[in-house]
DNA sequence: AAATTAAACCAAAACGTTTTGGAAAAGGTG
DNA sequence: CACCTTTTCCAAAACGTTTTGGTTTAATTT
């Protein structure tokens, strides 16, 4: 077995109350003592029960990911390796261990979202992927346990959100575009199950508006954020308005989805048509030509997710916080 | 506060044990009581506290995953995701946990692995992407902690590990270029602190002797899995042996690597160079030419070893599981 | 009717901590 | 020296389960 603080206690000839509160610091135990106990402890390899402990404490020190669609068949999620990278270099400062929900809305399995949290008594959530249309959004609205969306923007008393300022970077997108001299730009949307699809719109209209352009509904066109998505779309968008010089897309993948497609079309990239994403995936670089696309630092907004819950776990008022984006121009867009 | 068992036995009438008994299916509790226990426990909507329970039956349900080099600056684990849906989907069955661990051989924070796992309380753990020079190797061979790794052969009383048969597809791979008419053959290998490395250096071998092709060490060249790993590989082996027609690599990226090279070097794939490559990660089929390359089945593999995990910890003997490859055909090697 | 067995239940202990509410010892003050 | 503080310690309760080792009641067998 496993040795225990009872087993100190004894070697130490003191109480375990003592060792307990030598252990953590407490001041009311002499220095002499408080070394003794930890030379014991140490010497016995030691190492508390974070188990026994959560269940006094009603702490455990580990908060949950929950993230959905990591695994749609054929599409894996696109940066959630980065996003997860940089939780866990936020969570590590504060020694929070993270336990992974992947929740699967096809599954029958859908365990309500507090129950999914309390079950495993953890401290709070980091909740990633989720549509707007999925019920855990309603649950969170009004949750008590601390949480924070990536990507969503709900705030209440426990929980916040981070994201980009998706208006802001699809108007720098946009106007990019304009910049360069086009005037009919397509707009590859994702669905409307997501929230950056609205604010993304936005920063479109906002960016031709302010530069006299009309805006045209026939110009925008929303699907999935998959590559398929992406290909179809444009396939059908330069068939109807074959006068668009330039489309610029919610995701990576759905523009390399229209490079594709332009390519099978027998149409130049960036010559005969411009090309502008939305991620910066690790793609966009590889292809040829490279995507001009607008980049997330997914690995600080996964940072700052961690950061912040923790945060709101210590207290905190829960806000929204905004991750800079930058665009990054390599040979998919071209000046006409 | 939540609702607890102690709840559900005032309700009821009955004593706690009872409540306990009839929850977990115990056959000393009539059906009578039984019913009315489960129905109270549902209408007070209550869950166990998972926390209390892991206490006196010292099982947690809950497994770690410790993966190293999750966050290679430049270079995302380019197939964690597939793995990690399949660890996710075989734990799913027995409702596990998933506790992810990533170990940052750089950070000082190398907490023995024994300890990792002892401090939450995991079940049991897999290990991926681990280096054979890493300290927790050793540790791993002498742990009471049920424990399956990935592509690390290790076995003994509570250790197993999945892998795909390495000698076999690198021989297969390499015998598809000899087919191709081949006789010069490049291996760029994975660096030697992996042991699919030398797995693979054994299956190259023996396609070229069961051919009568004469080995040349200076064929064969090492390097990180990487891409620019085999970028630089391939320039230097080019560059040293010119007659060289087709070059096998260890992984995509380094695959990539080369045919960036190559086309940097002015020469055609596969018309002037066939490449082959081993994983076929998402990128391999959206590259032009298409990547000829070992397909490895790494959601398989991560099923397999959560399934294989749960296993061991149920009592059952460890041992080595093999997950079928496949070698797949694009255009990036052809015949000559 | 007494003895045995089976069915249904329960009180208390146990798991390994932290926390509560003191108590004892030591030191200081008048 | 009597009183008050401060320092250092501790016994017991608490957290929410499961498990142990019963007891009680009813049914069955002699």
């Amino acid at each position: 077995m496993a040795v225990t603080i009872k087993d100190i206690a004894k070697y130490a000839g003191v109480s375990v109350t003592t060792v307990s509160r030598a252990l953590n610091g407490y001041p009311d135990v002499s220095e002499e003592t408080r070394e003794k106990i930890k030379k014991i402890a140490e010497e016995l390899n030691y190492s508390p029960n974070s188990i026994a402990r959560g269940l006094v404490t009603n702490k455990t020190h580990t908060v949950g990911l929950v993230v959905s669609e990591l695994i749609k068949p054929g599409a894996y999620h696109p940066f959630f390796l980065e996003i997860l990278a940089g939780i866990k270099a936020g969570l590590r400062k504060d020694k929070y261990d993270l336990i992974l929900y992947t929740v699967d809305p096809a599954s029958q399995d859908v365990t309500p979202y507090e129950k999914l949290c309390n079950d495993r008594k953890v401290d709070g959530a980091i909740v990633e992927g989720l549509k707007l249309s999925d019920p855990y959004i309603d649950e969170i609205k009004n949750t008590k346990i601390p949480t924070v969306l990536i990507d969503i923007p709900i705030l209440n008393d426990k929980v916040g959100y981070v994201s980009s300022d998706n208006v802001q970077a699809a108007f720098e997108a946009t106007s990019y575009l304009v910049k360069l001299g086009h005037k009919n730009i397509g707009f590859i949307n994702g669905h409307n199950d997501a929230a950056v699809s609205f604010e993304r719109l936005e920063g479109y209209k906002k960016a031709l508006y302010k530069s006299n352009i009309p805006y045209k509904d026939e110009y925008v066109v929303f699907d999935d954020f998959t590559q398929d998505g992406g290909y179809n779309c444009f396939r059908k968008m330069i068939f109807e308005n074959p006068e668009i010089t330039a489309v610029f897309h919610a995701s990576d993948l759905m523009a390399i989805g229209s490079l594709k497609a332009a390519q099978d079309l027998g149409m130049r990239v960036p010559e005969d048509i411009s090309i502008v994403g939305f991620d910066d995936i690790e793609l966009a670089s590889l292809i040829t030509p490279g995507l001009t696309t607008v980049r997330q630092e997914n690995y600080k907004i996964g940072y700052m997710a961690a950061r912040h819950l923790i945060s709101i776990i210590k207290g905190e008022k829960p806000k929204h916080i905004v991750v800079p984006h930058r665009l990054v121009i390599r040979q998919s867009a071209k000046k006409i």
